[in-house]
DNA sequence: GCGCAACGGGAGAGCGCTCTCCCGCTCTCC
DNA sequence: GGAGAGCGGGAGAGCGCTCTCCCGTTGCGC
């Protein structure tokens, strides 16, 4: 008894052929009742639990689906880079999204990370090896070769973002374009006169948007020109910014940080400067994420809803998977402005 | 050419047994140079990559590791109960740990939350079935069945903190005690006469054992009795026990928080009170974890070494995986004070 | 020169499952 | 009453890989 049981052992003790047992524990076909009630009997004696790499063998389906995290060229510090991920937020509502999705179909997400050149190399090997049935995949960086990478090997993949060089893989989005303009109409219907503003990253494609938008906004009622510094996202990054706007504009009394990290780091350096938030300043952050509600006072904020954003890229995934040739499918979400205390 | 190349087709190619090209592939045995190359060549064009299904049908290995965040019983709020998994950087910091030490073996971690009893039974299923090797069980409550239910169902498991009821899996852990009793000897040295602390969830041990160690600590000083205010490691905990702390001890000069999320929220409300943090105020929280250096003034600190641990569960799940016969070993952790601006 | 390792390669038996056939039976309909 | 459809079950062929045998070829010591 060393061995776990097998289907041939179920089969035996319930005096039914392999296929049988097969057909009752998957419900494949029409079992006569009796024969079921014994099968399952003969399964709860037996202990049996069916072996998955067996059952992937033949179905070629392997119930899992590779979440892979892309960024950060070479020379970038590994290990900051992976200290950052996982202190963002923001991937983890990514997660959240992605097993409530997965949850229900049996399936479970392994995840992956790919921040150098061996990484993704890596995580291509892998899932061309049928590790995972396809790829969800969230780059970080705007001229990430991973998606181009992983189409071409044939993994079945979706994307978080529309990619920087189009590539035969859906995607999920979300209109930065249109969030930024509702952080600015807010800001000036609130009579913010000097705005200025933390954007993303230029070299991410919703770092670039946001700021459009903004600007775009801003210009259509006046604001040529509004100053701006750039940060990576992170807090420490939003500190600098504020601080360094701060003393070039020390008049401004309006803050668009493209992201809640940035703009809670913002409200941080405000304070410390002896600015009352939203009175003396008023800031509007990009996301709607834990962060938004853990600042003082709490940020009023762009929502991107990327627990839906995640689910639906399970959701393309699997179509995806079911017709691999149809043309691959996208999807672009609505954000809505979500006022609280901070604007 | 639609089905993906197998191992018979590199064969054919290579002119050579399909027994050599896995030998080749996997590098199990010696082969002449001249023939791995001409395999190698042959690899190449035919573009082959071993299908992982069939190999851990034969070699019963996956490459998966299964990542199980565990607990909240029944009645909780499953949505809320995700949410508060996926915004404290203490997973996180698991899932950066168990990623490094997996890596460097090509292995995966496969993200299982089991927050119901269904969901457990899923687990445990999916488990049973060998869709992994074996599981890290990371609790988040003390009664957890998990451990009991994978351990007897025979998956190899390692557990993140000793359970509440022994069980054949090992673990790693933290001396909390000691932790906490350094935290309590700051805060002395420092001059702080009238302590208090918010603790941690009781039912959990390693709320219990900082609440003791501190306790503990303090008597040994002079404080026989420190006030404590329950909090389940939350912000929005932490926020309402310090604000209870404040009103029933008005004249407090000292806080042991017992982790970071409250630490810092503690000194919100401790500022936003009127409170100078550290020269009214002295503020000490525990992980070490990235809310300690985003919290302004930053945290004071009793440093978990997460990520190592996490790193050891891997090592130790791979150890019991090699030898199944083995008892199951233990690692404990030592914590250090991490001294920064809040004490 | 002979025996014996040791080496390098091939053949083939599974690993445990699904799924396509195929077959016998019953039921219906004319 | 007979034919045809449909249902429920079994037999068996793989899925693609690893690994144990087995065998021919060298190399070396005596």
């Amino acid at each position: 008894m060393g061995r776990p049981p097998t289907l041939e052992d179920v089969a035996r003790v319930a005096g039914v052929s392999r296929a049988t047992v097969s057909r009752v524990i998957n419900g494949t076909r029409n079992v006569d009742p009796a024969i079921q009630e014994t099968v399952r009997a003969a399964v709860r004696t037996t202990g049996y639990a069916p072996n998955s790499a067996a059952r992937s063998l033949v179905t070629r389906r392997t119930g899992a689906v590779g979440l892979v995290i892309s960024g950060a060229g070479e020379g970038g510090d590994e290990a900051a880079y992976r200290r950052y991920v996982f202190s963002d937020p923001f991937f983890g509502r990514v997660v959240d999204g992605v097993m409530g999705a997965l949850r229900p179909r049996g399936m479970h997400p392994m995840l992956m990370l790919a921040e150098t050149a061996d990484a993704r190399e890596q995580v291509v090997a892998h899932l061309r090896q049928g590790i995972a049935d396809g790829a969800l995949l969230v780059s970080t960086h705007g001229e990430d070769p991973l998606p181009g990478m992983l189409t071409s090997a044939g993994v079945a993949t979706v994307l978080f973002a529309r990619p920087a060089r189009p590539v035969p893989a859906g995607y999920v989005d979300l209109a930065h374009r249109d969030g930024a303009r509702l952080a600015a109409e807010h800001l000036l219907a609130r009579g913010c006169r000097r705005p200025v503003t933390i954007c993303g990253p230029l070299d991410v494609l919703a770092g670039q948007e946001r700021l459009d938008g903004f600007n775009q906004a801003m210009a259509r009622h006046g604001h040529a020109y509004v100053p701006c510094a750039e940060g990576n996202f992170t807090a420490s990054a939003g500190e600098q910014s504020m601080t360094r706007l701060l003393r070039e504009h020390p008049d401004l009394d309006g803050v668009f940080a493209a992201n809640d990290l940035m703009a809670r780091a913002a409200v941080q350096v405000l304070r410390e400067q002896g600015r009352r938030v939203p009175q003396d300043v008023a800031v509007v952050g990009f996301d709607d994420s834990s962060a938004a509600t853990a600042t003082r006072p709490e940020l009023t904020t762009v929502r991107q809803p990327v627990e839906e954003m995640a689910g639906e890229m399970v959701r393309l995934l699997l179509t995806a998977l079911e017709s691999p040739e149809a043309p691959p499918e996208s999807v672009i979400f609505e954000p809505d402005l979500v006022v609280r205390e901070s604007a």
